[in-house]
DNA sequence: TGTACATCAGTGAACGCGCGTTCACTGATGTAC
DNA sequence: TGTACATCAGTGAACGCGCGTTCACTGATGTAC
């Protein structure tokens, strides 16, 4: 498993990131083989060295961009500051996990619609990082610093899930219209998970 | 602007239902005209005395799927028993319009993407019914009856409509599995809208 | 009342397009002796 | 160390397919006199 170039360089990475850049910049219907390889200037066929049909390709830019809303969850609650007590701090980062979905799903609407896109192939490889396990993650924090009931651990996942994914899908969609993560709409559905997960409001 | 058979009956009509129909069993990506017009047994042109392309069709055909979802909310809400006093009523009859919502996405998943695939041209007419009057006017139900503090009234509708559309999305895309309206997951969700919106919950 | 004509719904052939997949191939890299 | 050969990444032409749109047309319905 070398990384080095052997007559194009990584081709397989590098088809990766031209279908993300396609999806981000003209959506999942113009994510096709042909336009890709086109843009690296490459023959079609060299795709299939790397991947069993282009529908398994397809599978694996959408798991990309599941990725990159991932890492803007990461990147929200790196950006949090230290404070104290810790449970603050817990509320602070989980809050933010909520704001690095909504803000990817602003930044690049295409590209949150390619992450959910539907695909008859299976992605060969699992989310890395997955937001579902950032999630998971904050929400153990909460717990451990006493910022959520225990009580209410086993349904926090799908009520702060559907939340910001619903937010986040109703802005792509041009339901609900949102000037930014500041927007009342917006402050509205996290201060209202808060309320469902007995968590206090700052 | 009659409503009687010229060569075919109403073929602007059977257009839309047929339309609805591929969407339903096959999804989005197989909604063409061409399909369509062969399975009504008629010419691909044809279509063209009725929309002026193919697009703005499927944009019809889109909205005429979420006004099935619209009827889904409402049907669900007619089979809520007449109960005393009226704010659990109105409780009852704002839980069915979040259970009309989610049950459709169970049953009709497909049909439920297509209510909100992306489309390049906008329908001719307004969704009549639509999700979001259903949900507005339970709402305004919710407040008369006093099951709701008036002061939530503002931010309440994108609270419901995040946390259902979002459950809806994740159990359409496959994020989620549940085995029916009765799954804890379900109702923790609505559960959490209940506690964010200070409704009691039964 | 009967006839001529305008209107308009639907036809069918043709077009060009971009797609995914196949095939036999070329040519560079790595390895065995 | 040098050479023969296997491996494998990438080529380029060709295929069949379904699509949306166009065009000149046909034929049924409704209307004016």
């Amino acid at each position: 498993m070398k990384a080095r170039p052997y007559h194009h360089g990584d081709l397989r990475q590098t088809l990766l990131d031209r279908g993300a850049l396609l999806l981000r910049e003209q959506g999942p219907t113009a994510l096709s083989a042909r336009e890709a390889t086109r843009e690296i200037g490459v023959s079609v066929t060299a795709l299939y060295r790397h991947f069993t049909s282009v529908e398994q390709w397809r599978a694996e830019v959408s798991r990309c961009a599941r990725q990159s809303l991932a890492q803007s969850m990461i990147d929200a609650i790196a950006q949090t500051p230290a404070v104290r007590p810790a449970a603050l701090a817990a509320r602070r980062r989980f809050r933010a996990t909520g704001t690095g979905y909504v803000r990817f799903a602003l930044t690049e609407p295409l590209l949150f619609q390619g992450a959910f896109m539907p695909c008859t192939d299976e992605p060969a490889l699992q989310d890395d990082p997955s937001a579902w396990q950032v999630l998971e993650a904050a929400l153990d924090d909460l717990v451990a610093t006493g910022a959520m009931p225990a009580a209410r651990r086993p349904e926090a996942p799908i009520i702060a899930w559907s939340a910001a994914h619903g937010l986040a899908a109703l802005i792509v969609q041009g339901g609900v219209s949102v000037s930014g993560l500041d927007d009342p709409q917006v402050t509205s559905v996290f201060d209202g998970v808060s309320r469902a997960l007995g968590i206090a409001t700052d």
